[in-house]
Formats: structure tokens, C-alpha cells, sequence
RNA sequence: GGUCCCGUAGCUCAGCUGGAUAGAGCAACAGAUUUCUAAUCUGUCGGUCAUUGGUUCGAAUCCAAUCGGGAUCACCA
């Protein structure tokens, strides 16, 4: 009881913006009979003493007066009324407040007493995360750590918000991409398996649709040949031939305006350029590809535009090879095959099943160990072998409820136009399922399962259109969860050549990048020779814990719509804003508080009573850490890790601060040492706190 | 062509619910350790916030247009 209300008066004073907020509110009523003005309260700029700061624009005209008289007035009412503010200073609009040594440990102390501190209010919501949702033709790369982290990390932050979080895992087990690897499987002959391989299940799948795609190519170029060069076009429908027609005549006429420009460029206005430009303009030139490429390296000119439009002319004609390629492709014997085995799948024929168990089976495992290995795991999985044929029975409901109708084919469609998006199979004219149809199927059946409230996809932006639709369409059908549909969409990773691309080989394979980032961990820490005398087991945890730390702040930092750069070279960096950084402070921190311990260093609230000179350093860093609940609930709220993580990174840059500036052992009295100690537990909860919602671990020295 | 996203320092990124002199890290340069972890701290250098116009007391931030980059526009997934 006593506790309970003793708690109260604490939280009462912690949050100091909103007592600021209150003050002032009283302040304005009071001196000018303001009612409900709105208040905006930021953070006072370096420069400026203080270290909260009201803006004092929206008053100046419906109070008619300059802004230093409001601003003294406002100051003077705090500075006598409140006790919180301990001086104040005008400048232009802005009035700086500077906060009293007891409002400081007041909130300070208010903080330590909330053992779950950060933690937002629990709601009785449920939230389902999907994310990861892998296809199980080949492992994991760059790309997918980036939907994984985020997923996690997102898990993490709307459990701190208060709901109840469950993630999920959605895997495209089916398909025509996993019968590739099949068909290239059993055509090897050869029973390889993981076990007698030694190749991670996962890889050895992957291996196979490599396989199944070059042997693809090889068989397609000759087509190709035939198609382009010769025009015969004997064995398509007549409709695959009008298509195909159509397209060659594009390309046709796209050559003679390609020619033109073409002839208009000569060596001679290359000679003024870098000598590698001109290395990669000469290739060009004999080519006659790449110009898009070369574009890129020209500055502006005359020579850019012709170059460019060369570009512009190169991108239409390969769109249209790239129709024909996608007609010509479902006509060699392995497309065909591989069909034909999806068919039997379907048809749930044993021999077809069995494979696909197997293998599939390998991939599970490969994923299991990948995901093991940088700390993932999942409530709920989903397969899309079990979900795919759900939804039909939405596509009546919707026809019955008039929202969707019917095509002349039969086939199931809604017309969104009215919301600037197109109209919308939802079932095709013989009743199969499309892509939307499973999902809005799969959306129910995460209702069905859990009851959620909330719905979140992580998925790339590549698909940001699929989700708009499915998000109306539900909201449309009046689901109770329609509301709380969320996409959260995240750009590409790319790397210093361009996308990454799985058949020119230029992926960054997950597995391989955390043994590598491993590596380097390794390398840095024994440079470093700190950590030799560490068992050899808690040194290879160290640099499991740096390296995944490194990465996961590298890829959650940035914020998740942003296409970024992966420059394997030079991009996860141990220093300065990045994970190491603040790890380095925590296992700081830790060995200042082993070090209390061992030294017998009280640090209660008794035992800084009577402390009252705080450093610059040591309020700055209390201004930080209070923040933390504010930062928990913007980041939930926007759906944003990078929120945390830079948050992260002002906490561990205000303790290395606080850290340069105040000895804590050799402190000037025993007061100012314990509290700074108490000062460094405190962080250390905070950036233990931040480092878990972004899946990276603490370690206790490095 | 329609729609959506992005464009901030040499590089990678913050800031974008409008507010002071646009911030960090990396890189470059100059300093700091008889001291609790230097994977650190302090400082210097570095910017027409893509461009133009508009709204406003005030615009990197909101609106419009333009230019660049990307995505997407299937009865594919």
C-alpha cells in the first residue's frame, strides 16, 4: 500500500514533459487567460543553456505582444510556481528552461524504482507479425536477414508497447520453383543428400535450382536463336504467335532509331573522359550493349542524352525479348517437366510427394540452423502446401455481399478504381486460387487461430501494391482485424555493383555473412588483445555476439522503406554509430559495477542524498535515458526499429561522455561516486533494454 | 504511359506531425591515456537539403511542377 502510493508520486514527477506541459498550460491560463493552447516542447539546442525549450510562436498573435515578454512572464510563473524549473533565458521565440538538481534525481529516481521501466501499459490486443516467409528453393541471403531483423525486432518493440505478440513464419513450401530443384535433383541421378554431402540442406537444394537454371538456359538460347533470328514459329498457338509477332515487330522497329542514334556517336567525344570510362565506352560501342550502365558514369551533355536515349532504346527492345523469352521458356522440355511435376504434386502422386518431403525436409533443417544461429524463432508456422487453396470460399462471400463480381469467364473480380486501384482478379474464370485469393484465405485463418486484432506483413516493396488491394478487399469484407493491417514495406539491399541477383551469382548468402562478420569480429578483438585470458568457448560466443550485433544494427538503422547499400568492403563497421559501440559501453558499465561489488560500493538512493553538483554529462545522459518509454511507443507506433537503434547509439554516446568527463572511482566525494555508479546501472538497464528490441545481444566484457 | 517510393557533406545515413546556426558515423587532419575498458573522448575540415515555384511570421520538412533513381501495373507468386 504504502509502496503503491509512493510509486505514484514518482511516476507523477517522471515524466517530466508532461508536468512542463501542465505548468506551462496553468502558466498561460493564468497570465493571459489562455485556454487549450497548444504547447510544443523540444529539446534545447547545444548552444543553448537549458534543456527543455517552449516555442513561443503560436502565441504571439492572438496575445499581441513580443515574444521576450511572454517568454519572461511564462519564465517567471515556472521558476516561482513550479520547482522544476530552476532558471529560464529568451531567445527570439524560443524560451530555454533549465531544470532544478532535484527535478533531475527526482525523475532519475523515479526511473530506477520502475523495474520494468520502457515497458509500455499492457493492452489486451493481439498482434501477428508475419515475416521471414522464405521459399524453400535456395537459402538465405542478404536480403531476407533484412526482413528477419525487422520482423523480430518489430516483435520485440510491440511486445514492450504492451500487446500480445505472436510471430509468424509463412513458408512457400509448393511451387514451380521447388519442382525445379526437384527435376534437377532427380535428373543428376546421384542420391546426394546432406548428410553424404556435407553440404547444409538448405545449400544443396539451392544448389540443384542453380542447376535447373543454367541447364534451363542452355536449352532456351538456341530457341531464342530461332525465335529472334530466323522468326520461325512453328511450334506456339496461334494465339503465343500473334503475341510473339507483335513483340518482334517492336523490336523491329525500336533498331532503326537505335541505329540512327547510334551513328550519331563517335569515339572522339569519349576522349575527354576517365580512361576506365572510356575502357567501358569502347566495350560498349563494339557491343552495343550496356549503355544504361555506361549512362550512369556521364556527366551531364550532349553526349549523356544521346547515350541515354541509346539507354531508353536498349531497355524497350530487352522488355520485349523478355516477353518473348517468358513464351519461348514454358516451351523447352524442362519448363515442361517441371510443370508437369507440379501437376503431379497437385495431384498429390506418391513418388512426386515423397521427394518433395524430402527435400523440403532438408531446407527446414538448413533454415532451423540459420535461424538458430542469429537468434530467431517463431510462434507460429505456416506452410503454403496446407493454405493455398483457401479463400475461395471469401471469393463467394464476396460475391454474395455485391462487393466483388463476376467476369464474363466466370472469374471473380473486384473494381477498386474508385480508390486509385485497378480492378482485380480474385479467382480465375475455372475456379482456381490466384496469389490473392490464398491470402486473404491465410488472413482469415491467422484470425481463426489466434483472434488477432492486429496484422502485421513484412514484406518488400516490391509487393506494395498486392497488399493495398488485399488490405481494401478485407476492410471492404468488414473483418474486425481489417483495420490493423499493416505492411510493413522494406526497400532492397543492394550492393556497390547493383541488385543482387541470384543467377549472376552476385548474392550475399546469410550463412556465408555471419561466418565472415564472425571473422572479422575475431580479427578486431584480438588486435585489440583485451579479451586473451577468456576461455576459447566464451571468446567464440563474444564474437557471435559482436558480429550478429553488427549486422543486425547495420540493417535495422536504416529505415525500412530506404533502399540501402551493402558494401561488404567497408559497411558493417565495429565503430562509432554501430552496434559494437554500444555493446563496448554496456560491458563497460558492467565491469565498473563488478568492480562496486568488489569494492563495496553502496549505491542506493541513501547513498547520494546529499549529492547536488551534477555534471553537464551526467544530467545530459538522464535527459537521455528518460526518454526511453517516449522512444518505445514512437517506434510501435511508426513500426520503426530504427527508431531504437538510434536511440541506442545516443544512449552509449551520452555514457561514453559522461564517461570522458567524470571519474567514478576517483570521484571528488562519495556521494558524487555512488551516484555515478547508480548512474551506470541505470544505462546499462537502458541499453539492455534497446539492444533486446533489436535482437542483439549484450556481452559482459569485450 | 498510370500509380507508389526515394533524392540531405566525398561515402553511408539521421532530421521530414513546419521552428534557432541542417546533424551523426566513416574517410582526412590536429589533440587527449601515471586514471574505472582508447572498440573511447575533444576539436578542425566538409552542405545551392536534386531544381523551380507556391503556402507561412518561419520550409530540408507541407503543396505543385520539373529533373534524376527504383518499384509496380497478370485469371504469375
Amino acid at each position: 500500500m504504502h509502496k503503491k502510493a509512493h510509486l505514484c508520486v514518482y511516476l507523477r514527477i517522471m515524466n517530466i514533459e508532461d508536468t512542463l506541459t501542465q505548468h506551462i498550460k496553468n502558466a498561460l491560463q493564468t497570465l493571459f487567460g489562455l485556454q487549450d493552447a497548444t504547447i510544443t516542447l523540444q529539446s534545447t539546442l547545444k548552444d543553448f543553456e537549458g534543456s527543455h525549450t517552449l516555442l513561443l510562436f503560436p502565441y504571439l498573435k492572438p496575445l499581441q505582444k513580443k515574444p521576450e515578454e511572454i517568454g519572461q512572464a511564462i519564465g517567471d510563473y515556472l521558476v516561482g510556481k513550479a520547482g522544476v524549473v530552476g532558471k529560464y533565458n529568451v531567445v527570439k521565440g524560443f524560451l530555454n528552461l533549465s531544470l532544478t538538481q532535484e527535478a533531475w534525481f527526482a525523475s532519475f529516481e523515479a526511473m530506477r524504482q520502475n523495474p520494468t521501466f520502457g515497458n509500455l501499459p499492457a493492452r489486451p490486443q493481439k498482434v501477428m507479425v508475419e515475416f521471414s516467409s522464405p521459399n524453400t528453393n535456395k537459402p538465405l541471403h542478404l536480403g531476407h536477414l533484412r526482413n528477419i531483423f525487422l520482423g523480430w525486432s518489430l516483435s520485440q518493440i510491440l511486445e514492450a508497447c504492451g500487446y500480445e505478440v505472436i510471430k509468424a513464419n509463412l513458408i512457400n513450401d509448393r511451387g514451380i520453383h521447388i519442382c525445379k530443384s526437384m527435376l534437377a535433383y532427380q535428373k543428376a541421378g546421384k542420391p546426394e543428400t546432406p548428410a553424404s554431402s556435407g553440404i547444409k540442406g538448405d545449400h544443396l537444394v539451392g544448389k540443384y535450382y542453380v542447376a535447373f537454371d543454367k541447364a534451363l538456359k542452355q536449352e532456351l538460347a538456341p530457341m531464342m536463336r530461332e525465335v529472334l533470328e530466323n522468326q520461325r514459329l512453328d511450334i506456339f498457338t496461334e494465339a503465343e504467335k500473334i503475341t510473339l509477332q507483335n513483340a518482334l515487330k517492336k523490336i523491329e522497329d525500336l533498331k532503326k532509331p537505335f541505329a540512327q542514334a547510334f551513328a550519331e556517336i563517335t569515339l572522339v567525344e569519349f576522349e575527354n573522359l576517365a580512361p576506365e570510362i572510356l575502357e567501358k565506352a569502347k566495350e560498349t560501342l563494339q557491343t552495343q550493349k550496356g549503355f544504361k550502365a555506361l549512362s550512369k558514369d556521364l556527366e551531364k551533355g550532349e553526349l549523356a542524352k544521346k547515350i541515354k536515349n541509346l539507354a531508353s532504346l536498349e531497355a524497350k527492345t530487352e522488355e520485349e525479348i523478355g516477353n518473348i523469352k517468358e513464351i519461348v521458356q514454358a516451351k523447352t522440355v524442362l519448363m515442361q517437366e517441371a510443370q508437369k511435376m507440379l501437376q503431379d504434386w497437385e495431384a498429390g502422386k506418391a513418388e512426386v510427394i515423397e521427394l518433395w518431403k524430402e527435400m523440403n525436409g532438408w531446407v527446414f533443417e538448413g533454415f532451423k540452423q540459420s535461424y538458430d544461429k542469429i537468434g530467431v524463432r517463431f510462434d507460429k508456422i505456416y506452410y503454403e502446401s496446407n493454405t493455398y487453396q483457401l479463400g475461395k470460399d471469401i471469393a463467394q462471400e464476396g460475391l454474395e455481399k455485391g462487393i466483388f463480381g463476376k467476369e464474363p469467364n466466370g472469374a471473380v473480380s473486384i473494381d477498386l478504381t474508385a480508390e486509385g486501384l485497378d480492378k482485380k482478379v480474385v479467382q480465375r474464370g475455372d475456379g482456381t486460387s490466384v496469389y490473392i485469393t490464398q491470402d486473404m484465405g491465410t488472413a482469415d485463418l491467422k484470425f481463426q487461430d489466434f483472434g488477432i486484432d492486429k496484422s502485421v506483413y513484412v514484406v518488400g516493396n516490391e509487393q506494395d501494391y498486392h497488399f493495398k488491394v488485399l488490405f481494401s478487399i478485407m476492410k471492404k469484407l468488414g473483418r474486425s482485424y481489417g483495420e490493423g493491417m499493416y505492411h510493413l514495406s522494406y526497400g532492397m539491399v543492394e550492393l556497390p555493383h547493383g541488385k543482387m541477383k541470384s543467377r549472376e551469382g552476385t548474392v550475399v548468402d546469410a550463412d556465408d555473412l555471419v561466418t565472415e562478420m564472425e571473422r572479422i569480429a575475431e580479427e578486431k578483438t584480438k588486435e585489440l588483445g583485451k579479451m586473451e585470458n577468456l576461455p576459447a568457448e566464451e571468446l567464440a560466443k563474444l564474437y557471435e555476439t559482436i558480429a550478429l550485433g553488427a549486422l543486425k544494427y547495420f540493417l535495422l538503422k536504416v529505415e525500412p522503406k530506404k533502399t540501402m547499400l551493402f558494401n561488404p568492403e567497408e559497411s558493417v563497421n565495429f565503430h562509432g554509430d554501430a552496434a559494437p559501440f554500444v555493446q563496448y559501453n554496456y560491458a563497460r558499465i558492467q565491469s565498473i559495477l563488478r568492480k562496486a561489488e568488489q569494492d563495496q560500493v553502496q549505491y542506493g538512493q541513501a547513498s547520494y542524498a546529499n549529492y547536488k553538483t551534477m555534471h553537464a554529462s551526467e544530467a545530459d545522459l538522464i535527459a537521455i535515458l528518460l526518454t526511453l518509454p517516449a522512444k518505445v511507443q514512437e517506434a510501435g507506433e511508426q513500426y520503426a526499429p530504427s527508431v531504437i537503434a538510434q536511440y541506442s547509439y545516443e544512449v552509449a554516446k551520452g555514457y561514453s561522455r559522461f564517461f570522458a568527463d567524470c571519474s567514478i572511482f576517483k570521484a571528488d566525494t562519495a556521494e558524487a561516486r555512488s551516484f555515478r555508479v547508480a548512474l551506470s546501472a541505470q544505462t546499462g538497464y537502458t541499453l539492455k533494454f534497446v539492444l533486446r528490441l533489436l535482437g542483439i545481444k549484450t556481452p559482459e566484457r569485450m
